[in-house]
DNA sequence: TACGTTTTCAAACGCAGGTTTGAAAACGGA
DNA sequence: TCCGTTTTCAAACCTGCGTTTGAAAACGTA
């Protein structure tokens, strides 16, 4: 593989994981993706055979990116306090809240595909996500060791929940009627507050 | 206004309220929309003024027809203690996952929107999703008698959030590696579950 | 029934989308 | 340097989109 043709190709990655992140993928167009990374029209045809497959490598960088956030920290979390590790846990996912990096687009690619999921993205799912829905199962467990499979996943959802709502809606809750605007110290004190009420929630305050 | 008019208006409208809410906006043409209906392509343009001013339409009836159910209710969570009260408001906000009716089609329209705001959907909402904030800020406000106006409102969305995500995701949540399926049931079930967690989160239990 | 208005219709328009093409340019080993 | 391969490029192609048009049909009223 040549050097140069890679550079292409790395533009066009990352070119369209903006645009993909920012307006969803049929609002998306190979022009735009193009324009903006500088970059001729039909490259995109040549690299990834088409628009479909230049999504599905965004797909992939996005799902990798996100997941392994936190399961780079599965192995902290172990030795932590359970309440640590939680209130560690509910940080994390917050914070695409307050930055505008890498992370927080691939949390936005993500929601596109949690309204309408392309075959792509079921398939990546069903065959990544269990490591990370692992992960969180297990940090409730410390709170709920009496807990069924089936009670122990829905506390896992339930505390993915209640920081999705925040990251997903970010932008809206900017606005009326609300009004809540994140900055880092705004993060914290939310981390913070979520945490002392899912504590208390599954019985450990 | 003439009976058969109103008909063809009618047909548009359902038809394009079930394609916006399986593909978004973008991604249902006025084609599809016209073939479903079973009627002419310039009749959009017509009665709705384009496509725009249909989607105008459909966003609307999915917004009353989410928050009034909710809003109907309000009278009587007064009368109820407070732990009560909160349970029937999370037993409502699950609704959708049971049924496979209008209602779970207008959350659907209302996910898309969420990922992407359009104007039309960002105006509709600081002007009317205002009572419904209240209504749910008012229910969380008993247990939290000394908070002020912003924790309030985090403990509203927090309480939001705790349903949403089972609503939004109920068709991944039934694949792999989630495996959870909802009948009446089983939210009756998730209902008593969530409703636990969030009293004991907020201090009453 | 007669007539002005409302509503439907088939066809076409202009545009933007993804893709294809064929040649030019750049590359890299011999 | 030479030559086969890889990569870029501008232009065109075709399709499907939302919208417009102008006339025909249906309607409601007097």
């Amino acid at each position: 593989m040549t050097r140069p043709s890679e550079i292409t190709r790395d533009r066009i990655l990352k070119a369209a994981e903006r645009l993909f992140a920012e307006r969803g993928y049929d609002a998306t167009s190979i022009r735009a993706i193009v324009a903006r990374a500088r970059v001729n029209q039909a490259a995109i045809n040549y690299h990834f055979d088409g628009k479909e497959g230049l999504y599905r490598e965004v797909l992939r960088a996005a799902f990798r990116g996100l997941t392994e956030d936190q399961l780079a920290h599965a192995g902290d979390a172990a030795g932590l306090p359970r309440e640590q590790a939680l209130a560690a846990f509910v940080r994390r996912q917050l914070r695409p809240l307050a930055a505008r990096d890498e992370a927080s687009r691939h949390m936005r690619i993500f929601n596109w595909e949690t309204v309408r999921p392309t075959p792509v993205f079921r398939k990546l799912m069903s065959e990544e996500a269990a490591p990370f829905m692992g992960l969180t199962v297990e940090l409730v467990r410390r709170f709920l060791p009496d807990a069924d499979q089936r009670s122990l996943m829905v506390a896992a959802i339930w505390l993915l929940g209640q920081c999705s709502i925040f990251v997903r809606n970010r932008e809206q809750l900017a606005g009326p009627p609300v009004a809540l605007a994140f900055d880092d110290s705004a993060v914290d004190w939310l981390a913070r507050l979520l945490s002392g009420w899912t504590l208390r929630g599954l019985g450990a305050a």
